[in-house]
Order: C-alpha cells, then structure tokens, then sequence
DNA sequence: TTTATTTGTTAGATACCTCTAACTTTTATA
DNA sequence: TATAAAAGTTAGAGGTATCTAACAAATAAA
C-alpha cells in the first residue's frame, strides 16, 4: 500500500503540505518548495516530476502544485510521526523545547505503524505536541482549534497562549526567556502606535514584545 | 570529530565489529562481510576502500579486514545504541521479544548523542539488552559474561540461561514456543548419542531440543 | 503593451551505493 | 607441485539526489 518512500521523499511530502496548508490559496510552487527543502529549484523541479510519476502530488508544467488524496494521507503520517516523537522527548526523556523538533525531523522516518502506536499510547493518545500543533490520528484526523495570534489581542483583553507559529530554536528560546509558554494567561496592558510594541503580563511578570514576536503566538480568547 | 557517516557506511561497520569479534582470529574477509550484508563482494570490495580512506577500517589489498581504533569505537558506538533501543521497545513499548530488532536496526542511526544518553538513563542504565547482549556504555566498555552453550553442559546438570546466539526472528519464536527465557534455569535431563538431542527442564516443563538449537541457547553453570 | 523581473525547466555533471562480468591472487586439493 | 576452487579485485554501468549554468514561460512594472 505505502510504497516505500525515501526520506527525501517524505521530506518533500512534509514540506509541501506545510506549505499548501498555510498558503491559504492552497497551492505551492518550485521555488517556494525549494526553498523551505534548502535545495536548488531544478533540484525540487526534478522531485516533482518523480512525486507526480508516483500520484503523491498534482501539478502541470509551470502550474502550481498541490498534493493528492494519496500524498497528503502520506504527509499526514508524517507529522504525525513528527509531533508523537516530540512529545516523547519531551515528555518523557526532559528534552527542552526548543531541542525536539531536530531530533523529531530524523526520527519521523522510522519506518514502522506498530511502533508509533505503541508509542502513541505509551505517551497516552496526546492531541498536541509541546509547540501547541496538533497531532493528527490514525485516520489522520486532527483537532482545531481557532486561533489568533497575541498581535490582534486588543488592549486590556486577555487570552490564553495555544502554540507558537514559528518553530526555530532561536524563537522558542526567547518565548521561555520572555517567561511564556504553552497554556499560560496572558494580559495584553497596551500597545505602541508607531511600532506596534505590546506591554503583556503573564504569570505577574510584564515582558515588552515587538510585534513580530506577537505574530508568532497563537493565543485563543479566554 | 565523528565524520558524519551515512547509514550505509555505519551497518558496514557494525557488521565488521561482529565478524571480527566472533571469528576468534580477529579478523574478516571480503565475501563473508558481503554475505552478511546482503550486498555482493565488489560492493563490499568498493566500501572497503573508502572505509580505509576515512581511517576506520586496516586492511591492504587480498589481505584480511580489521577495524581501527577510530572504526572500533564507532561501531561499538552503534552496537549500543541498537541494543539501548531493543532494551526501550521491549521494556516499555511491549515489543515482544523477536519484533525489537528491525526496527532497532533503523533507530540505531538516528544521531544524537543527548538522545542516547537520556534513553539510557530513562531505562536506568541498562546492562544488558532483551536477547541478554550486553549494552556498551559511553565509553564503549560492556560486562564480559563468560557463557557456555547449552548443547556443552553435562546430562544431570543445571545452568541459567542468559543470552541467545541466534537472534533470527524464526529463532526466537522458537525459543519462546519451548517455554525459554532469559536467567530461566534449564536442567539436562539426558542427551541421545546418536543426534545429541536434548531433553531439558524448565520452569517444569520438559522440553526435547536438538543440537543446533542447543547450540544457540548461551547459559551460565549455577 | 512592451519590457523587466520573477518563476520554473532543461541539460550536463558529480557523489554515493549498487550491480554484473571479467580478471587476479590466494588457498586447497589431487 | 600442478591444478582446481575459493576469495578478492577491477571495469563498466545504472539509479538517486544533488548541483551549476543556460534557457523558457509567466507575471509584474513601466
Ligand atoms: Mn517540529
Ligand atoms: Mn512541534
Ligand atoms: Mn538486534
Ligand atoms: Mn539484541
């Protein structure tokens, strides 16, 4: 049924769904893909035509590209994968959060459906990883949840922080410097006009964030 | 310092570490590390140059193969990131015994040495793996067991089982269906002249095992 | 609507891992 | 010791994944 994808296969997979995911306009192109893979253009092009030839994605010459029913099914897996080993190393071996998602992107190409499934139980069937992202089911079937970033929270309102958009160690870092994380009640106290600056409070403690910092927290209304 | 080696290149190695211990001569040929990797002598002959260039495998040209120092500690390296992940899957996943090694054969090339420690010391530092092989720690020392096979003990006599040689899917589910186990305690019950068939104790329950099985079935005398 | 820019494609090359077929060296046997 | 068998090596080739450089198409700007 599975047949049998190389790693950069499921690489490829990964990215593209991520991207037509949040493309809104559900589709991606060469160059996008290309990038987000940090390889050349012709290097993806060439990629494309062996996923097409393998009915994993749909895309004509110069066209956009998008996944199929088989190659999101794939792709799914794939983040499962991804966030049920970063809540393992998480939750079980005290990786920090900003250290998972490294070792996640080797060990979500373990090829074996027993052994994510017993390790989805081990952990006791989570729904969302340590970032806040969901985790997709067998099926793959997901929660969602509907979610602002902190940037559009008015000020005096509060909210609670879901899951961050951007995943880099260097982000992830400044959140728990900044004294935040996953679940915690945030207080928006005021908001600069001219750069949009934000004064929060979380947990007593009042932290100034750019806003870009706050485009990249997800928070949901209380 | 670790060249980043490709999967390939590591399941070469670790197949010479195993020849080389278990030959007794302490050493390996071209065609026999081809067999066992499945792969056809020229292949091997071709890994085998580009091994010695990197400095982790001795050999001259018709001569016979051995690691180097730098080839040893990588492979011993591998060995124990195998077995910590055999001993993770059947202790905490319920694995069953015959399932932990192909997957441990993936998982042993994830590289991260942080993984590895954390796993190791959130399975309390295990000695020895589910087959009863011993688990080499950081620094590449493991417990020297010193073992018999069953098929040598005396007909009267009692030993304990501790490891298997064999460690064939088809094997251990033989040895699991005779009712054996490790650290079991077997008793010979009488042995045939003619076939050295074997009539054994265990757990109660007596079981008629040949040569060739007896021979795969390590034990220690009480 | 012509031109410039961005996006996407093709051609040709390299590194890696594998193979088959032919050859050479070593070891075993008669 | 001459010959046969086994073990090991080389040459030549193919598939995958990548690159650079050159080209083509689509889109944005003037
Ligand atoms: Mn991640
Ligand atoms: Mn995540
Ligand atoms: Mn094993
Ligand atoms: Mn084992």
């Amino acid at each position: 049924m599975n047949a049998l994808l190389s790693h950069t296969e499921e690489n490829y997979l990964k990215t593209l769904i991520k991207l037509v995911l949040e493309n809104a306009n559900s589709e991606a192109g060469t160059n996008e893909l290309a990038s987000h893979l940090a390889v050349k253009p012709a290097t993806a092009n060439d990629m494309l035509k062996k996923l097409k030839e393998k009915g994993l994605v749909s895309y004509e010459k110069y066209g956009k590209i998008n996944l199929t029913n088989q190659g999101t099914k794939i792709a799914l897996e794939i983040i499962r994968k991804h966030r049920i080993w970063e809540t393992f190393l998480y939750e079980k071996l005290d990786f920090s959060w900003d250290e998972v998602h490294d070792v996640a992107e080797q060990l979500e190409h373990i090829k074996s459906d027993k052994l994510i499934d017993k390790l989805e139980k081990f952990l006791d069937y989570p729904e969302f990883d340590p970032h806040g992202d969901p985790i997709p089911n067998k099926e793959g079937k997901f929660k969602v949840q509907h979610k602002t970033t902190l940037a559009e929270i008015a000020v005096g309102k509060s909210c609670k922080m879901i899951a961050v958009k951007d995943n880099s160690n260097s982000f992830l870092q400044y959140v728990v410097k900044v004294g935040l994380g996953i679940n915690n009640e945030i207080k928006v106290l005021s908001r600069q006009d001219y750069d949009a600056m934000m004064l929060i409070e979380v947990n007593g403690q009042q932290s100034s964030v750019s806003q870009k910092f706050a485009e990249n927290i997800f928070v949901v209304f209380d």
